[in-house]
DNA sequence: TGTTAGCACTCTTTGTCCCCGAGTGCTAAT
DNA sequence: ATTAGCACTCGGGGACAAAGAGTGCTAACA
């Protein structure tokens, strides 16, 4: 959007409009006049509100399902509530227990702090909740070691500064002893240990092959088989709450709409990319901002976790459209917030 | 069952309550004396079919979802459909060549495998395959390694003979220093190499805690670090393929029944208890025989793979009770069979 | 001039009635 | 023993009416 063009609401048009929203997103039913009129913040008839309701209309904020219906708040109408109306909800006793819960316990693998963020964030908002990451990306290498399993086969060991381990089996060349493998493992972790994991394909092939053949036979083979090792996996992963959760919902009592996103989060695929392209802070993509047909009547919120400045990963909640975006926001930035402060505090001094 | 009444069907019953069985598998539709009539294989006319039926209802192979409705198999029909009705079907040359697709890459790692295998299936069969194991649990221990991350936090590791890995991150006591860790791990790969990891426990407190005592400062400490990390897993990793399959089933068109079954799929937990508790080879359970209100209207078919005579672990099918058994017992036995002969050629001299 | 009461109108939902089609069970004829 | 025929049952779908919730518009009001 290169114009901006600026719409200005009459503070009654705002307040029935906030209303409408607040009001749909609690029913999940198209509000009419009458019930409005009713609200206890509202002090006009329903006449009045029907004349503004429609000028709402006209605006694009509000859409009827059918000529004599309610009104329900349109994607356009989201947006612009999400911009300018959210007020930051303050989170009550209970969701900030069940938050601290999270890190109760001493646990110092990032994989499992992350896996229990998003189950209790699924918990708490009962929608579906994603996490991305953490990036192994820039993780340096700590530590590469090789153990042998049989005369044929062997199992590569990359271990990286954060504490992260992959490993991947591979075919040993023949001829190749306890001793030979030693020596490749000294190499290299002499040579690409403290290396950023990006760089160790470039620099097993530069640096370490050199050497590599000075001191082992058939050295090519095992060059290859190392290297298909410490290939980044290409994905991060991701960690899924409630998965079940938008079944509950009332706009998914259409079995297509059910498939059609359950086959997406089964993909992964296509969530990765809605994750994987967000900035840093929170990111709302309401329905069809998401650009994915599956995603008609969902948004997504995202935000991100760091350790000091570095984004790590994301972390994301899917509802429907019609979406308790206030609530969700904040557990976001407070889920967000403490996972990057246990996170530095754990981490930054690695 | 203690007393197994035989039950004496005619030539025409059987055959009749075969065609309706196959008839409602394929069209999901209660099937009339009309329909049937007009098979081809079938040589009587509706009046008699009608005959036939009311007694093979009276014997409860087949029911009525009304009072004037087609019929429909039974529970029990089922369970007589699959223990005397069944004629192995032959694969065809598409299912073999998908089947072999899964081993055609090489690779080494058993849970990749397994989880290609699971993939495979539940696209073939278009209903949902779950896949539990390889069991670690009789795994021996390989090799032990810890490395360092920092002054305060060191990663455990454990390699099996089967080339499982597993890691966990624990807290150093004080006063460690990398003699002292090398002095742990060598003590530990002496002692403990070659044993099942069952017995690790054990043996860690039993054999290699005195020694411990003799060279390391806070060995006590040290010691709980390791044993938490030697801990086997409590139950072995499940691998889905086709999650959302069950959702294109007709009798899924209603939303609770879903729910149902996602969340128990979701939970993890009850789906293990299926599985575990079945012998070595192919095993059916048809609907209530499964004890589990989500799986109502579902029926399990499970087979297991092995090594040797090791069992393994467990390849499943999961679909509605009006599944295409013959098909689906001939592609668990196809895949079972040769996922064994392919880990038992990977792993039999480990 | 902004607000509101009132009214005619619209559209969905719910329920009823009815008919059709597919199926059954039973009887009587072959 | 088999089957043709018939009366009967039940679910599904269409037509129709009534109720309810809503709207837009007009005219009256403060």
């Amino acid at each position: 959007m290169l114009t901006e063009v600026i719409i200005v609401l009459t503070d009654r048009q705002l307040l029935i409009f906030q209303v409408i929203v607040d009001d749909f997103i609690h029913t999940a039913q198209p509000v009419g006049s009458r019930t409005l009129s009713k609200k206890e913040e509202i002090f006009f008839s329903s006449a009045t509100i029907r004349n503004e309701m429609a000028d709402l209309e006209e605006l694009g904020f509000i859409e009827k399902t059918h000529t004599s219906s309610g009104r329900i708040p349109s994607e356009k109408g989201y947006r612009y509530y999400v911009d300018h109306l959210l007020s930051p909800q303050k989170l009550n006793q209970h969701d900030i227990h069940k938050v601290q819960s999270i890190f109760a316990e001493r646990i110092y693998e990032l994989e499992k702090i992350v896996q229990k963020s998003a189950k209790i964030l699924s918990e708490l908002t009962n929608y579906t909740s994603i996490v991305l990451g953490p990036a192994v990306r820039d993780n340096k290498l700590k530590r590469i070691q090789i153990v042998p399993l049989n005369k044929e086969t062997a199992i590569a060991i990359i271990i990286t500064d954060t504490g992260h381990v992959e490993n991947r089996m591979f075919h040993l060349p023949e001829n190749i002893d306890a001793g030979d493998l030693e020596k490749v493992v000294n190499i290299l972790n002499d040579r690409l240990a403290g290396a950023p994991l990006e760089s160790l394909n470039n620099k097993l092939y530069k640096e370490v092959a050199v050497l590599l053949r000075h001191h082992i036979n058939n050295y090519d083979l095992m060059l290859n088989s190392i290297a298909d090792t410490i290939k980044i996996p290409a994905y991060d992963k991701l960690f899924f709450g409630g998965k079940t959760n938008m079944l509950s919902q009332p706009e998914f009592h259409d079995i297509e709409k059910v498939k059609n996103l359950m086959n997406m989060i089964e993909q992964e695929k296509g969530i990765y990319d809605l994750l994987s392209k967000n900035k840093s802070g929170i990111n709302i993509k309401i329905g069809r901002e998401n650009n994915n047909s599956a995603m008609e009547n969902c948004s997504l919120i995202t935000a991100s976790y760091s350790i000091g400045t570095e984004k790590l990963g994301t972390i994301a909640i899917l509802g429907p459209t019609r979406m308790e975006y206030s609530r969700v926001i904040s557990l976001l930035n407070y889920i967000s917030a403490d996972l990057s402060s246990v996170l530095s505090k754990l981490y930054q001094n690695r």
